[in-house]
DNA sequence: AGCACTGTTGGATA
DNA sequence: ATATCCAACAGTGC
């Protein structure tokens, strides 16, 4: 589930295994994941350089190298890394693959393809075009999130999820985040109160936190979290009604009915 | 067989 | 300028 909190765990797992390694080889196993140039350029601009730190933005992973440019992993729906010590197993999707000097190698693995790769000169430069709105957890405070709503047409889902408002957002902790706030996911922008916006802001800062914390590992969520019961019908974990699934701006959305109001 | 799914993009439309 | 809707990308799982 790659949102804010699944790429921030990406971002604590790749420093703690890959980070400070130099790259021997490089294998690009499916190019077409690979954006503004070629898997060769891709490759080439990788070999034999360190890693040297990571970052995140909304959904993005930005992995700086010894020379300066970057390399920038998003990851769709299904994305994920898989870093292995020693020998490399199969793993049936892995479109590119990192072996180090060490012998280890970091795998970037994308079942459904709807991830990115690229390699950028100049990682600033890269963020001013991506047309990306601030980080929901390190870029915004109250006020600057109620600045961003502040005369906004449409519904609330919609505006979490809008990466060029405010980007880390997705389909699953969006839902989540209306879950804990209270709030109905098709609830106008424009009809919300100060206080709303206020306690949405609260609300979203305290669910992302609590998802890195947890791994963003449904597992490991609390009872009375939505996430893990994303299925029409399954009992409401607060209030016992019927989780429903309605479509919002062409995504599947659940919420509960009584809690969220209508 | 058919549909749904964590995401982004581009184009048409209002 | 804002927002919505749709299709496309591609693979897996129920």
């Amino acid at each position: 589930m790659p949102e804010l909190p699944d790429v921030e765990v990406f971002r604590s797992y790749l420093q703690a295994t890959a980070l400070g390694q130099k790259v021997r080889n490089v294998e690009v196993r499916d190019a077409s994941l690979i954006k503004g140039g070629s898997g060769r350029e891709l490759a080439r601009g990788l070999a034999e350089r360190t890693l040297r730190s990571a970052s995140r933005r909304g959904k993005y992973l930005a992995v700086d190298l010894d020379n300066g440019s970057a390399l920038i992993l998003h990851f769709g729906m299904t994305g994920r890394l898989k870093y292995f010590r020693g020998s490399m197993r199969d793993t049936r999707h892995d479109r590119l693959r990192l072996v180090f000097q060490s012998g280890h190698s970091l795998v970037y693995d994308c079942p459904r393809k709807l991830g990115q790769v690229r390699l950028v000169k100049d990682l600033q430069a890269f963020w001013q075009a991506m047309d990306l709105g601030p980080d929901a957890l390190e870029g915004l405070d109250s006020d600057g999130f109620n600045g961003l709503l502040r005369g906004r047409r449409g519904m609330i889902k919609s505006a979490l999820m809008n990466q060029s408002l405010l980007c880390g957002v997705g389909n699953v902790y969006s839902d989540e985040i209306l879950f804990q706030a209270r709030l109905h996911p098709r609830r106008l922008v424009r009809e919300m109160t100060e206080h709303d916006l206020l306690h949405l802001h609260a609300t979203m800062v305290r669910v992302l936190k609590q998802a890195i914390s947890l791994q963003a590992d449904p597992d490991r969520m609390p009872e009375d979290w939505l996430t893990p019961r994303r299925e029409q019908g399954t009992p409401c974990p607060v209030c016992q009604g019927k989780v429903q699934r309605i479509e919002v701006g062409g995504r599947g959305c659940f919420l509960c009915p009584s809690c969220q109001g209508e």
